[in-house]
Parts: structure tokens; C-alpha cells; sequence
DNA sequence: CCAAAGATCTACT
DNA sequence: GTAGATCTTTGGG
């Protein structure tokens, strides 16, 4: 079986088209300690986010000091807190200067299911649902978390959080409304894997 | 300086 | 189904 690295050009086109072109590839993590497996899920849902013109976006009233890596180059990893409590996984699509992006909604556990359930704070044989399916359990299972990972790259073979393709063939996507926003609420750009059960609810 | 919102998750009724 | 946790960022006074 042959994996393959995404390159930047993969995150250049505008987010719609990148969030649905995500879908199926897979997010690797690599160990930070000796304890760990390297973790590995396949991407079932995601979200595009536009910069200008799109009022959900953190990025619509322009540049500041946290958003910063949306105005960079496509294939930077763009994390955040919110709520205070959890972290979302965002990777920058568009050519230097746009800010869009895509917000990596959620999993499915392909390995080291064991180190996902232990940062999870999960027995080893929980349901693996319950691991990353959501964008808050995402960062969590992955540990990721802005002070190391915002403005890193996923497309060098050399980072420890990298989007890699292998031989998967994508079937039905399905197009819905944005979760949790409450602006530009009615556009139709979360996008899943049809009838995929690793979806968040 | 202060106030409010926020791309969520879990626990509990 | 609803509430509470928890804190950074942002915009207004």
C-alpha cells in the first residue's frame, strides 16, 4: 500500500472545493513520547470557511494577531481554542493574502486507537466513536494544541501532523449546513462522507 | 478597561 | 434536552 504526502497545491483552491477534496485522505500524528503510536485517522467531515464575504469566518473582518496563518500560504495548520476549554484543527487553503480554510470536523480511527483512547482520557476498548469524531476530540485524541502546532505546516514530510492519500476511493459526499455558528448559518459547506458513522452527531 | 461571544463537550435531569 | 465548564480574543467606551 503506497501513501502519498498532500502538497501545498492540493490546499490552493478555494475551501469548498479543498474540504471536499479532504475528505477520505488520511491524518497522520506522529509520537511526541516514547509511549505513544504514531496516530492515523481517516477524514469523514469537514467545514470550509471563506476569509471576506464570509460572515462565519474568523478571518471576515480581516487580519489579527490570532488569525494570522489564514492570511499565509495554503497547507498551514490554523489551531485555536474555543469555549475555553477545546481546540479546532483548521489547515489554510488559498494562495498567500486569502484566507480561507478548512476545519477538520472529524476521524475515523485507522491506528494507534490506544494512544487516542489514553489522551482521551478513555478505557483502551471504548467505542471508537467516541475518540475523534468531533473537532474538539479531534485536537484532543491528536494532541494538538495551538502553542505547538498553529502555524505549522501539513504538507513536509519532516512535521509531526501531515495529510497523506493513500488508495481510499471516495463514494457519496453529502453537503449540509456549518455546526455551532450562528452566522451565514444557512450555507452548505460541511461536508461528510455519505452514511459514514465516524460523522459527529 | 471591561464585557461578551465563541467553528464544543460532558454530565445530568 | 439543558446547563455548566473555562479562557482567549476582540471590539467598544
Amino acid at each position: 500500500m503506497s501513501l502519498q504526502l498532500l502538497t501545498p497545491e492540493f490546499f490552493q483552491p478555494p475551501p469548498d472545493q479543498v474540504a471536499q477534496r479532504l475528505l477520505g485522505k488520511l491524518l497522520v500524528r506522529k509520537p511526541e513520547n516514547p509511549e505513544d503510536e504514531t496516530a492515523i485517522g481517516r477524514i469523514v467531515e469537514t467545514e470550509a470557511y471563506f476569509g471576506a464575504d464570509d460572515a462565519a469566518a474568523h478571518a471576515y473582518s480581516g487580519q489579527t494577531p490570532r488569525n494570522a496563518v489564514l492570511f499565509g500560504p495554503p497547507g498551514m495548520a490554523y489551531v485555536y481554542l474555543i469555549y475555553g476549554l477545546h481546540y479546532c484543527l483548521n489547515i489554510s487553503c488559498e494562495p498567500e493574502g486569502k484566507a480561507g480554510c478548512v476545519l477538520l470536523r472529524a476521524v475515523e480511527p485507522v491506528a494507534g486507537l490506544s494512544t487516542m483512547a489514553r489522551r482521551r482520557g478513555l478505557q483502551p476498548g471504548v467505542s471508537p466513536r467516541l475518540l475523534a469524531s468531533g473537532p474538539g476530540r479531534l485536537c484532543q485524541a491528536m494532541a494538538i494544541t495551538r502553542r505547538q502546532h498553529n502555524g505549522i505546516s501539513v504538507t513536509h514530510a519532516a512535521s509531526v501532523l501531515t495529510v497523506m492519500e493513500d488508495e481510499y476511493r471516495v463514494q457519496d459526499i453529502a453537503a449540509t449546513p456549518r455546526i455551532g455558528i450562528r452566522k451565514a448559518a444557512d450555507r452548505l459547506l460541511r461536508f461528510t462522507l455519505a452514511g459514514n458513522s465516524f460523522v459527529s452527531a
